[in-house]
DNA sequence: TAGATTGTTAATCGATTAACAATC
DNA sequence: TAGATTGTTAATCGATTAACAATC
């Protein structure tokens, strides 16, 4: 292990899909697992579940394999998930409202703390656990809560000025709902997930 | 151009995002682009454009570029989104929800057509346009409209079956929106869209 | 024509895999 | 001990980029 070298982001891209059927693994009382087992369940193969461990550290015992508790312990730190990050949603729409209401984020390592819309005639209305706020309160929220992380859940021809703003109150990761490439500076990081795109891929293989 | 040659994931990955771009500078009045133009939009180096796309054929003019209507119906035709793709909904919770209601399906390939839930008290509810339906009827539907592709809006704990279901139906391609690696064989295409394992990507390049 | 841009080749770069010594 | 599995090196494989002739 050498912890200062460069891990490339394929490798990040990974991390969390080991760190997601490990803490499965565990949740059904499994304690130790292997390599072998582990890309079994993934599609990848051992080698690199290794290789990419491999990078941070030395997590395994010749001849056992990984202790799950242990690994699930360091992949949260070092995926930087072993606090909760606050998260803003951008967009009481239909996607805006799944996400206010998704249960899935507390456990690994997200919360929504406020949605915005700048729609007045949402603003105040229920959404999940939340009130709808105006977007005019936006910037001084996340600058004073200091949240870098935001979910952006507007239409397409809002997205790009919506980032924008985001970025210009101290967003520095954006998980982008909006069909549409965003232009972002360096340091900040977006994730897109358009279905559509995901759909495509795959109908590429289909046939008639 | 080699028609009969091995297409690599990656590229066919990469042209449901040229087709995306390109669409919205259709929309936007504009007609011819060039590779190094999509590739500032993009991220993308215009070598890579211009390689990807020679795969498939010669689309483009030199001096000129390409001509944005043409090259949008090749990649429509490419990915097979030349016609529109019927689906199914499996899970009538929040994602699914949004998933019924979606606006951006039939502009770019595919549709919605049922939505179907395995909880008799939500079963002939209105979501969207659509009256639940009794996952009992899943896969005789499927097989008799000969439908291919599935949005999977489940609890994680019931993403495995529910695919295993629809895969005997005859789907060959899910998009997973159960935080779960599914187990599917190989003549079947699956696309996740866990939130949290794209957060999670992030939160490893921020910093408490 | 002069300038621009394609399609394609060859070179470079990076990622994956095979193999194995170390060791539990 | 014998069997299993790690961490790591070197080899292989694949993807990206640089460069340029062709040509609009």
């Amino acid at each position: 292990m050498d912890s200062d070298s460069f891990i490339p982001d394929i490798v990040v891209g990974r991390l969390p899909l080991y760190l997601r059927t490990l803490q499965r693994m565990k949740q059904e009382g499994q304690c130790i697992t292997s390599s072998h087992e582990l890309g079994e369940k993934l599609g990848i193969s051992p080698a690199q579940i290794r290789k990419d461990l491999s990078l941070f550290g030395e997590f395994g015992k010749q001849g056992t394999g990984y202790q799950i508790d242990y690994l699930v312990e360091k992949l949260r730190q070092i995926l930087h998930v072993d606090k909760i990050w606050d998260m803003v949603v951008v967009g009481a729409g239909d996607v805006g409202h799944a996400l206010s209401r998704y249960q899935g984020f507390s456990d690994r390592g997200f919360q929504v703390v406020m949605v915005f819309d700048n729609d007045p005639n949402k603003v105040g209305l229920e959404i999940g656990p939340f009130q709808i706020q105006s977007t005019d309160l936006m910037s001084q929220v996340i600058r004073e809560k200091n949240i870098q992380v935001a979910l952006l859940a507007v239409p397409a021809d809002q997205a790009q000025e919506a980032a924008n703003r985001l970025i210009e109150a101290g967003i520095k990761a954006i998980l982008n709902y909006a069909p549409i490439t965003l232009t972002v500076p360096k340091y900040v990081y977006v994730q897109n997930t358009d279905p559509v795109t995901h759909l495509q891929r795959m109908s590429y293989y289909l046939n008639f």
